[in-house]
DNA sequence: TCAATAACTGACTAGTAGTCATTAAATATA
DNA sequence: TATATTTAATGACTACTAGTCAGTTATTGA
């Protein structure tokens, strides 16, 4: 009797709809001012059937992260993958971070309000395992792709580089962060002008010239 | 008839005061739980008063926001003063950080809540000029260090100053706000051990090789 | 068919941001 | 000094939203 089983998929299968709905609302409303009320409204369930498939509101932009980190990562792995050479690969990281932002703006919203700020989920929930597992993931390859530098010699061995992993991504989300909200600023427009991309394709630059052998 | 002054005075006096009202209760309490009628009661006002002095509570947290970048502006600009060369200047930065971050830990956490993420305070109101105001000056310093540092030879000139610099603090910050949050994960323990101190002083050496001659 | 279980509902509670008519204090004026 | 006027402060009130839970409806298994 697969019952059961059937039952266990339908549930999973409303919980994403749930996400897809939030999705829609909250990239469209800006997470801040997006209520439960109207994720229920868009899910088409009502508040207390949200509340069954997610403790708190901040459980629900937890998933929605890390579905983005997911996506983020998935777009890294094979973007590094296509890649020869641990520099190029890094490289090509930059890239594939500006696209993300193209391709997925509600995601790299988020990212940009959420990666920096400790979520207030209990770090014991799924739903906060899933954003640190993602994230970890994300460091993991890159220091992968570190280590293979250090072996081929690209890249110096006097560092970490785990410690390392952490410090790229700092940099890089760093700088994307600061330059795409400062990029709607007139006030930093008069400090100076870029677009996003050559701030990115710089600090890649600059990146690499501090990793390089 | 220095009445008019003098109530200005007042006035003034007034708003500092709940100004540090609301660092204690800000700060004590987290950003996101505090609310508007306690820092009415920390500062022996009603709340309505409070009102008369801040547009609203994000206002409020501006406020704290530009006295902390003040802060650390003033901080950084004295380090900087006591060095010679752009390089050691630069260098003594990440040092003013983490020891800001260890003197002034309130605003230290506000920082990495909201620098990287958009105020929702209107750009024309005076609190939010202040703080543009006074990450403009932490930068416009940082483009100053750079183009004495160009003009020494010690830094490469196919940049433009002004995007470096935005860079450099990109990456201090982003590494910093990325680094500190995950000191108290378990998960991103195991990854990897460091203290943040150590992981500065690898990011300050990395920024630095990427922008050498 | 019917009892048991699971899924769902929406009115309700609690708590907070922000308002505004009213009160109190300070100052200017006669 | 007495009174009018302006300024500062109050706190009860509104509007809104997160989260709850007793009650309802649908599904399943006997």
């Amino acid at each position: 009797m697969g019952t059961a089983e059937r039952k266990q998929r339908e549930k999973e299968q409303r919980r994403q709809d749930i996400i897809l709905a939030a999705e829609k609302v909250f990239f469209s409303k800006g997470i801040q001012t997006a209520t439960v009320d109207e994720v229920a409204e868009a899910a088409e369930l009502s508040k207390g059937t949200i509340y069954l498939y997610f403790k708190d509101r901040e459980e629900i932009i937890a998933a929605l992260f890390s579905r983005g980190m997911a996506l983020l990562r998935d777009m890294m792995v094979e973007a590094a993958s296509k890649c020869k050479g641990s520099i190029k690969k890094i490289r090509a990281l930059g890239k594939v971070y500006l696209d993300f932002a193209k391709r997925h703006p509600g995601h790299f919203a988020l990212m940009l309000e959420k990666e920096l700020h400790r979520f207030d989920v209990d770090e014991n929930r799924p739903e906060a395992i899933a954003c640190i597992q993602a994230g970890l993931q994300l460091l993991t390859m890159l220091k992968m792709i570190l280590i293979e530098g250090i072996q081929e010699g690209a890249i110096r061995k006097d560092v970490d580089p785990a410690q390392l992993a952490l410090i790229i991504w700092g940099e890089l989300h760093g700088v994307i962060a600061i330059a795409s909200q400062e990029e709607h600023c007139e006030y930093f427009q008069q400090f100076c002008k870029f677009d996003l991309e050559s701030i990115v394709t710089v600090t890649i630059k600059a990146i690499i010239g501090g990793i390089k052998k």
